[in-house]
DNA sequence: GAAGTAAATGAAAATGATACTCATTATTAA
DNA sequence: TTAATAATGAGTATCATTTTCATTTACTTC
């Protein structure tokens, strides 16, 4: 994404935080910049704050904790926990229809998105016996991706 | 679970160790037992080592922390990551298909099993296109608990 | 059964991601 | 512009987990 596209929803992003009490402020327009830019990636804050930092311009560690924080109470993004001690973010996309799933591959660890609706799927009949009000679910698939098992292939030659 | 009962099974589990080349010791009987005793719960280190210490003799907090490692490799339990800052983890049932997933209450944190066979879900037609080998999920229900519908429906009254 | 060897344990210290503190700075409303 | 309030940054604290290392324990061989 370009500057002048950044630019263009500086004054969108603006109203958004000011709807929900919150102040517009050059480091979470930088921060928004760089996940938007990454909005297929799963970055961990560490990569989101080298990213942000790349322009030559400092920012602090706490405020990239503190805005992934807020773009996540406002709708922004979501976080991704793969249980490698990293939480990872990435940007909600408004036009899917549910929550969708990653794929985690277990030899290099790379995060891919699969979407498809699970939540209808937790909601048949089989589940309308459950003892729960159900709102969401988190669906984790891990495997091996096509980059590895190509390596794998070509190693065993 | 009575001790008689996990001196039964400790032949079993002595030779299921050495089988993967570690050595039997009273402390990894000891958490053994807590674990089976509490094989519907998920319970975190802190609880395991509380337990495990309920019976008057002592224990190290990292001797907990290697031991579950241990009963993770040899496939005995597996963790649950809930994403609240502490590993839960409960006994693998060996007579289950799949890998069952897990409710979350978000007001209180109970974890419950849900029984059902996801893999099969994950590789129809639909999952076939896939670029990836696929060898697990997680997943995970997030919603409301029985028990904290009922009060919130009593403190309304 | 005793001795040797390698692994396991416990206590304390280290690690590392994340949260907090507080003085300073920036934003918004008037 | 000013006042009020929130956000920032640097450093520090927190806390679950891991590591270190000296000591103890379990298994193997005679």
């Amino acid at each position: 994404m370009k500057a002048e596209a950044v630019e263009l929803m500086r004054d969108e992003f603006a109203a958004m935080l000011q709807g929900c009490g919150y102040k517009m402020t050059s480091q979470r327009l930088r921060v928004l910049d760089t996940i938007i830019r990454n909005g297929d990636k799963h970055l961990k804050i560490e990569e989101i704050f080298d990213d942000v930092k790349s322009d030559n311009n400092d920012i602090g560690l706490a405020t990239i904790y503190r805005t992934m924080q807020l773009f996540e109470e406002i709708g922004l993004v979501r976080n991704v926990n793969i249980g490698d001690g990293y939480l990872r973010y990435h940007v909600v996309d408004r036009t899917e229809k549910s929550e969708h799933c990653h794929f985690v591959c277990k030899v290099c660890g790379k995060v891919t998105d699969v979407h498809k609706n699970f939540m209808s799927f937790f909601e048949d009949d089989e589940f309308s016996e459950l003892e729960f009000l159900l709102t969401g679910c988190k669906v984790q698939l891990v495997g091996i991706c096509k980059n590895c098992l190509e390596k794998m292939n070509d190693e065993k030659k």
